[in-house]
DNA sequence: GCATTATGCTTCAGCACTGAGAAGCTGTCC
DNA sequence: GGACAGCTTCTCAGTGCTGAAGCATAATGC
């Protein structure tokens, strides 16, 4: 029989212990650290099993997931989108590509450039298994209430964009 | 020049565009998502540069912080602690057994089980960087007040708990 | 007590992704 | 109009981890 006790998909550090070293405000963002990586890790986990299903890694039905909602893009936009590397777009579009859900056009203006758009077997995925994912998402999330779910947005909205180095009230 | 956006080190999904088939309970949870994994990503970019200073990933520094702070553990316990599949705690142990930093000891009782504990040489190294890299987490926390964090705290605890499949208040 | 089932760790093939480098294209500044 | 900095994309070797199978040991049922 196999073990592997399914892993939450991403690692999450170090639960606290008390350490008297620290002082109580550091300990207490150390505990917030931790208790975000869990719940991420967790969420992330449905969330992958959910796109699994269809074959799908997470990554895979980001980039889906933005052309279905902005149309084409150019490669290094989804790549900014969806943060991976630049490698990673590559080879994430040749995927899809493969799968035939994407397919690259040329830029007319710039040669260099290459867009990546969804075919028409893309576009009918996507809207097929967006709102069952859209559902398993909000389904996790429900456990708490829409106006605490506001105010985290808030708070981890300054968190990101500061560990990011964005402004604070950047447009995009 | 190479090129390489600095990937996050996290595939943060899909930030949400405007949906109308989607009710307004889920495309606000399906917001939250995005911001927490984009904040998850950022900070865990910073976490991650920190201890690769010192030739570590973030999940051999959560087995040498769980061993500082808990002492000798079984590699099950461990590997349920940071979140890494079987194979992965074996594998990651040997790494840091590689290094120095930890040794396996066997267990008196069940002749399966084997311990995981620091050396002189990790205890040394974790005493060393604990502190920075826990002023690192606190400096990107520090973006929110101390009561906003503890907000966030409580209601992260809630749906990782809930989405780990974990009742609302288990102990450990 | 002996089969059966469960548990703890290891092995190993495989996978998703990174990151450094390179090739091609564009615009700009002499 | 040529040099060159600066993008955009692609290549590919390398990495860090997963997950299924497997071995050894322990616990349980009969």
């Amino acid at each position: 029989m196999a073990t592997t006790t399914r892993p939450q998909h991403d690692l999450a550090p170090h639960p606290e212990a008390h350490d008297p070293s620290l002082d109580e405000h550091t300990a207490s963002a150390l505990r917030l650290w931790v208790i975000m990586s869990r719940a991420q890790a967790a969420v992330t986990a449905q969330a992958s099993a959910d796109v699994a299903r269809h074959g799908l890694t997470l990554a895979e039905f980001g980039i889906l997931e933005a052309l279905y909602h902005r149309g084409p893009m150019l490669l290094g936009e989804v790549q900014k989108r969806i943060l991976v590397s630049s490698g990673g777009i590559t080879f994430l579009v040749d995927r899809l590509t493969a799968k035939g859900l994407v397919e690259r056009r040329s830029c007319e203006y710039d040669r260099r450039a290459r867009y990546a758009a969804l075919t028409d077997k893309g576009t009918a995925l996507v809207a097929e298994i967006f709102p069952e994912h859209a559902a398993v998402i909000a389904r996790a999330m429900a456990v708490i209430p829409p106006e605490e779910q506001q105010q985290v947005a808030n708070s981890l909205r300054t968190v990101g964009r500061a560990a990011a180095g964005l402004p604070s009230h950047s447009a995009e």
